[in-house]
DNA sequence: GTTCTAGAAC
DNA sequence: GTTCTAGAAC
């Protein structure tokens, strides 16, 4: 559960009071990629809706702190929500639950993808300009996301488990939420027991693991190599040296493909819908490195990337993609940007992000072989690269001027939307 | 590369 | 007062 108040001190919750609506907008649990059939989810998660509200009848007529309570089911699935609608309207009238189809779709359509981890942090400002329209006094509103389940995990269902699972989740959302309207600490239940029981460490994405600075190309049998001192030997600039090396180590969706010769991985911070790397796995640090010999290289990459947008336009037909190399990358490992252009991302947060893939100091595959076969090199400079950069950010599609990030975001939201 | 945050811009 | 950027730190 996610509280986009969550920076909030306790005076100011406390001051939350009758007069404020308290709001919890939540979506319909495992109903969608949990697959557990309409006719069995909904009904245990009325059943609990339910229970909460009659437990907390906190209205305008009572004596609770905590304010007016609101709840707010959304789902993208019209037959979830009528599901929904005709399970509640077999009982009693409750003006406290509201249900909701397209809540905030579009602006929160960026999220589709992300690990959960990102989610959290983009949503929050995202949900809070968007609430800000939505309602005059929007009072306090907690916005839980759905769980990130990738399709390729969802395991058989087994009816009689996860109708109990669901009831626990739905119960613990609505515990967390009470404890957060109160300003108290929540504890998820048997958690403590399970700290003593299993201590087992948390299993980091292999990509922590190198940014934690584990990684030693010269020494990789050193199990040292964990230690606070091996950090110093490492540096961001090496984060896709590993997956070079052990393509298979990683998950689905951090190496989308991988053969003797070539490796693509998501792009761990993403600048559009789609974004990808294509690396060779022989290593060249920089494009300055190419020669003419290289020219097949370049055109295979160009190849996967074709493959690639390939695959993906199957997926979503709407969606376009550029390929290229950055003139003055910062990371090692030349590795070629396949990117889709609606730019739509969380993690496209500034000036340089945008300059990056939309001005000059991103270079087609074309023209690097262009003048591989001219000059038998590459040279770009990095001083006059670096300050495009710095340029003001112009609307890649119709060249308007953007002011800021922000203004940005919903320019680009307007195109993609055919607005 | 990202994150964090001071202070500029509004 | 709040939003947003830019630069330092990592």
């Amino acid at each position: 559960m996610h509280s986009f108040f969550s920076s909030d001190n306790k005076n100011q919750r406390r001051k939350l009071n009758k007069e404020n609506i308290v709001r919890l907008v939540f979506p319909s649990l495992s109903t969608g990629l949990g697959k557990v059939p309409i006719g069995e989810a909904v009904p245990v998660a009325c059943n609990v809706i339910k229970e909460f509200l009659s437990k907390h009848k906190f209205n305008e007529h009572n004596n609770d702190d905590i304010g007016s309570v609101e709840l707010i089911l959304y789902d993208p699935d019209p037959n979830v929500l009528k599901a929904y609608e005709t399970q509640l309207s077999q009982d009693i009238k409750e003006t406290r639950l509201r249900l909701v189809n397209e809540l905030f779709t579009d602006k929160m359509s960026f999220i589709s993808g992300l690990e959960s981890r990102k989610i959290l942090e983009a949503i929050g400002p995202v949900l809070a300009s968007e609430i800000k329209k939505a309602y005059s006094k929007p009072g306090i509103i907690i916005y839980v996301v759905s769980p990130n389940v990738s399709s390729t995990q969802s395991n058989p269902v087994i009816i009689s488990e996860s109708k109990k699972l669901l009831s626990d989740a739905y119960r613990s959302m609505f515990d967390a939420f009470l404890c957060i309207i109160r300003g108290e600490k929540y504890t998820p239940k048997g958690q403590e027991e399970k700290s003593k029981t299993e201590s087992k460490e948390k299993p980091k994405s292999a990509f922590d693991v190198l940014m934690q600075g584990s990684r030693d190309s010269s020494s990789s049998t050193s199990k040292s190599s964990f230690g606070k001192k091996a950090n110093k030997g490492f540096h961001w600039q090496n984060a896709l040296l590993g997956y070079l090396e052990n393509p298979e180590k990683y998950p689905d969706n951090e190496v989308y493909f991988y053969d003797n010769e070539f490796v693509i991985i998501w792009d761990k911070f993403p600048k559009a819908k789609k974004h990808f790397l294509v690396m060779p796995r022989r290593r060249i640090n920089f494009i300055d490195e190419l020669t003419s010999d290289d020219l097949q290289l370049i055109q295979t990459m160009k190849e996967k990337g074709e493959w690639v947008i390939e695959r993906i336009k199957q997926e979503d037909p709407k969606l376009r993609f550029r390929m290229g190399f950055h003139t003055v990358p910062s990371m090692k490992q030349l590795h070629m940007h396949v990117i889709s252009q609606d730019f739509i991302s969380p993690t496209l947060k500034n000036k340089k992000h945008w300059n990056s893939f939309t001005t000059e100091f991103f270079k087609d595959p074309d023209e690097i072989s262009k003048t591989l076969q001219e000059n038998g090199k590459i040279h770009f400079d990095k001083d006059f690269y670096e300050e495009l950069l710095k340029a003001p950010m112009k609307c890649h599609l119709c060249k308007k001027k953007m002011n800021t990030v922000p203004e940005l975001r919903e320019h680009l939201l307007k195109h993609w939307n055919n607005e």
